[in-house]
DNA sequence: CATGCAGTTCAAAACGCCTTGAACTATATG
DNA sequence: CATATAGTTCAAGGCGTTTTGAACTGCATG
């Protein structure tokens, strides 16, 4: 959204010349993955690397998405750790190269289930805490205490559903991108 | 976190002086509320009004949650377009008092049902076009189009998923709220 | 061991979202 | 209808997150 000045000029040779529908298809899976907590262009690297089916150099991928030199060794810094990318070295060939290894759903599950079951949990923990000092003082009512459960249920119900939706989503793609280069 | 300059001094008559647990519940509510992807205060102001079982003025939301006058007009005006606040006149009394109408979760099912299923279903279409604009070109091989239509899967599994994560939580928690005041 | 390029780091800039506060509008009351 | 108080609006400011770019590190090669 921003780099659209210095086009496609003649100066650098674009090996694949952004197909239009690629680009869509890649801004379309930052999207999702935006949509699910993480970068844009965290989605965006995978995408293209998964897409064109190749281990690209990270000044590759600089160039295809618009990104900075920095920007994109901490995209794939994260998208290793996450194992969604693999960093391969070419024989005769100095620098790294990166391929997308399996699906992003799969990694977004994996962190969820890591950071946001935690923050809820610590809610959780919060509403009982609270509730409990609540039942402790004589001077509040029954009814204020019955609320207080009331809310730490909300806390449950989205804990539950959280759940569901994780492993819904397990089920519905799971194996799906199991293999795929080879 | 800010304003805890000018403490319960003398010029004003604090009515129920934050008893620990309330505001740490207040708290819970308005971070779970922001996992929902709401705003934090959104979240706050109506367990204000839900725990003191109480119609509250503008001006008290403000003082006991530490919020500016403009913030709790905009936050309230939110809740109350969401239905889950309503805003009562008081025979005697000049000014609006607001209480807490139903549960925080059913209003997030909604805006989300509203919201994030269009954004998802905006998402498919995209990968869905470009699907359709890598079949038309006869250069792009048929693997690359199977990669499309994989990813276009992921959405799919998106939206379902979070479709079951809605009605988890209606289950859920649907009926809990249903009537309290009275 | 000097050179050059790939990759990393991180302070500063850009960006987006939320909140503030002052000006303004609406409403009730004497 | 004048005044006071409640409520709304919105530009400016604040704040947390992401991105940039320049300095730096590491590595391979001649």
């Amino acid at each position: 959204m921003k780099g659209y000045l210095w086009g496609p000029s003649a100066a650098t040779s674009v090996r694949t010349p952004q197909s239009g529908w690629e680009s869509m298809a890649i801004d379309a899976v930052g999207n999702v993955i935006e949509f699910w907590g993480f970068k844009r262009n965290q989605g965006r690297v995978w995408a293209l690397l998964y897409l064109r089916d190749t281990a690209l150099t990270a000044a590759e991928i600089e160039k295809e998405l618009d990104l900075s030199k920095g920007g994109v060794s901490m995209l794939i810094r994260d998208l290793e750790r996450w194992g969604v990318v693999l960093r391969v070295r070419t024989p005769g060939d100095a620098s790294w190269r990166y391929r997308a290894e399996t699906d992003l759903l799969q990694m977004a599950r994996r962190v969820i289930e890591e950071r946001e079951f935690a923050f809820i949990a610590r809610i959780r923990a919060d509403l009982a805490e609270a509730r409990k000092l609540a039942e402790a003082d004589a001077t509040v009512e029954r009814e204020k205490v019955e609320r207080l459960r009331k809310m730490e249920a909300v806390a449950e119900a989205t804990e539950r559903a959280l759940n569901v939706f994780l492993k819904t989503s397990r089920l519905d793609v799971g194996g799906m991108f199991e293999r795929f280069r080879a």
